[in-house]
DNA sequence: ACGCATTAATTGGCTGACCAATGATTGGTC
DNA sequence: GACCAATCATTGGTCAGCCAATTAATGCGT
């Protein structure tokens, strides 16, 4: 028999959550579509943004990616060193403090950097395609309510 | 000096895509904390949506599960296995056509129905706080819109 | 000056998710 | 009936990302 399941859309379910569960979908189909378009620049879908980050900013600590960023710090070890082997970052020790890592992106990382804002100019024209001027607007400042009511580290406290 | 890196946010930073950007940022956020209130039911972010499929339909193949959640096969056979593991599902090869593995969930899993439903009810809550009807009502619908555009398959080919 | 708490980074273990290639099984076609 | 293409699932390899525990270095307090 083989039960019919209908495609995956945004069709009420009966568990409710439905933004949220469209939103999830949405979320990693956008991820996808990312992570393709960035291929061809040898990076990965998630790398950039470290790119990003060091590209704007001077040698940093890896810390400090990791709380600018709101990456757990073994993601940014990890990924840091997969970058520094392809070449596109460069990592030392501080001599004034052994324990951080200071970190900056590879002159040849450099080349890299336009790609990356077309890319993220091509998928936001994707996601948006067909959506009017106001539209536009609207998602752009709900989206950021939502992220701050997602913001990391104001789980129950009120106030820190 | 290790340069000062701004707490992520959405300022604009000079490569396009500021709401693309956005969308990234909310999608790990959202699953993180989909993740966590998933956590006591025992199952993990993304085991759901298999789940929630399984509940809804009798004994199904793997491949319909793949296709109806867009899913890449060996995600949907690893995942089952660990499911399987845990002993939410049961998995069998169909007699009638040996190739295809029979997957349904198991009736102890059917305690986890309600509690999944109640996290996506918990999340929806969270994410759409401070939104008044309006916003929510432009965002189920803008999200709509956005996953039509990024729906798997129409890369290029304008009609199949 | 010694010791202990803090901070930085790393390691190990586990998750979903992808892609590419492989192994079964089936079903058509000649 | 033999052969060959299509289908289903699996394996092997890669990635980001998390958490928990560990090691190294610093700095503060007594």
């Amino acid at each position: 028999m083989t039960t019919e399941l209908p495609h995956t859309e945004a069709t009420e379910d009966g568990y409710g959550g439905a933004v949220s569960q469209t939103l999830a979908r949405v979320a990693r189909l956008h991820r996808l579509a990312g992570g393709r378009l960035l291929r061809p620049t040898g990076l990965c879908s998630g790398q950039e943004f470290l790119m990003m980050a060091l590209w704007d900013a001077g040698p940093v600590r890896q810390s400090e990616l990791a709380r600018a960023l709101d990456l757990d710090p073994s993601t940014v070890t990890l990924t840091l060193r997969r970058l520094e082997q392809g070449g596109y970052v460069i990592r030392a020790r501080d001599p004034h403090d052994r324990r951080v890592m200071l970190v900056r992106a590879s002159e040849e990382s450099y080349a890299l950097r336009p790609k990356v804002a077309e890319v993220w100019g091509q998928l936001e024209e994707h996601i948006l395609d067909g959506l009017d001027d106001a539209e536009r607007e609207a998602f752009a400042r709900i989206l950021s309510k939502v992220e701050k009511n997602l913001a990391p580290g104001e789980e129950d406290s009120p106030d820190a």
